[in-house]
DNA sequence: CAGGCTATGGCACTCAGTACCCTGTGTAAA
DNA sequence: TTTACACAGGGTACTGAGTGCCATAGCCTG
């Protein structure tokens, strides 16, 4: 049980033993999750989930729009943030910067680890979740994209590109955090999301720096040779296998490029 | 009372006397999709649909799942469609068969564009309806990863090529048919999209035949110089602007390398 | 103390979706 | 022809999510 009993004061004073006094979404958030997982999301009802938070039905809806909403309680506040993120960002480099916006969300996930690895348990197996979940995600894949459509405004194809990358950027970072999470949170989730972003980024970067990569593949290399003033042309001499896998030659012309 | 026969010569019947009886999804749907348009979605009960279409309410269920899918009806043959094709492909260039199975979907939307521009302006306005689609959508792209995984089954991080290659095409191709549901079904939309899917085809093409795209940027050139038996070391010399945009070198030396 | 603002509880209602059972019809075996 | 059975559809009642409306309790301000 957790009790929210409202005594006094609902101010945010907190005494330490005695049992916590969460805020109401708070409280109905832990609730609904302790049920979900106890006996399932489709077999716990609303009444369930106020009945152990203690509190009004109507009061559910006033917090969460839907029963939905109260498996991913955080996914509002990060969505925020990542927003923020963007606006605040000079955009020297979009790709990098969505790619940055994007580990952002990761690190949400991260910060709870045993919560984000039961919700997605609970998530694969609920097919409305899943769907519920799409939506989540649809949002971030949006606030991407927009800042890439802005940034690529007078660019041919813009809004394309943006839309790509966003959705690229995005199936790289659920790539990373699904083998993550599969993995009931052992490994190390932000060195799995880089590998993965930094392959979308080798793809798409456009010129700006990049931290690197790991050395190119075995098979491919690439000599850089400077000419002139830096600022027009430059002949690179790049030997391959043939039939090498394209992202290979990528990775290679990219790590190389990026060393500045 | 089996009523299932429609005012004359709505929608595709031929112009022929008779009332023509549609089978019972078939009535349904063209009963839904009327009153979605007339008065809304959320306005349009469900009874409201099994009156209009003289069936009882219970049918309604037996052939959607839901009353979202009521606004769908097609795409569940469209995947079959799309698994199908991908099932009968070869895969000696994967890139390009979900291109092509991209296009099927396209293809789905153009049979009927009346019925697709309203329901495209249906589902924007409603959000219950966007996020029924996204889960529509995730199908699709579902069905595309699966069949790049297979094929780069022994590549190295092959699942996450497969699942960023098919969000790109998905993005892409949904790009394309956007923009030609929002020009209300002008424009020629097989261009629209065949210009965006080779855009993310030009950047992951592995190194396969490319139906000719247009030619590479001005700036960038490559030149090729085979060595030895063809099925080994190959030079490529490369001359490209410095800070070239990314996409540009890799179409260029994707053209050069696919001129077989 | 009056008035107003906010947060919450309670109740009643709509509507999607489901379980269960009924009926008519067509078809194949007896 | 009769019997058996499968199947498409209809009807009814129920659960549970989500909403609108109103009542109430605490609190702040004048």
């Amino acid at each position: 049980m957790t009790e929210v009993r409202r005594r006094r004061g609902t101010g945010v004073g907190k005494a330490g033993a005695e049992p916590v006094k969460l805020p109401m979404r708070e409280a109905l958030a832990q609730a609904a999750f302790e049920l979900f997982t106890e006996r399932g999301y489709e077999q716990t009802t609303v009444d369930d989930i106020v009945a152990r938070a203690g509190v009004g039905r109507r009061s559910f809806f006033r917090y969460f729009p839907s029963k939905e909403d109260a498996v991913f309680p955080d996914h509002d506040r990060c969505l925020d943030d990542m927003t923020a993120f963007l606006k605040a960002n000079p955009g020297d480099d979009p790709v990098a910067a969505v790619c940055d916006a994007a580990r952002i969300v990761l690190r949400m996930y991260t910060a709870n680890p045993d919560f984000s690895v039961q919700r997605y348990r609970l998530t694969r197996e609920v097919p409305g979740l899943r769907t519920y979940e799409l939506s989540v995600v649809r949002r971030y894949e949006r606030a991407l994209a927009g800042y890439l459509r802005r940034r690529f405004a007078d660019a041919p194809d813009g809004s394309l590109r943006a839309e790509v990358i966003a959705a690229a950027v995005v199936a790289a970072h659920n790539n990373g955090l699904r083998s993550w999470l599969r993995s009931g949170g052992e490994e190390d989730p932000e060195a799995e999301v880089d590998r993965a972003l930094s392959f979308v980024r080798d793809v798409w970067a456009d010129a700006a720096n990049g931290d690197g990569v790991g050395p190119s593949g075995s098979g491919t290399g690439v000599l850089r040779k400077g000419v002139g003033d830096g600022a027009d042309g430059e002949v690179i001499v790049m030997v391959a296998p043939r039939n090498a896998p394209m992202w290979r030659v990528i990775q290679s012309i990219e790590s190389t490029l990026s060393e500045n």
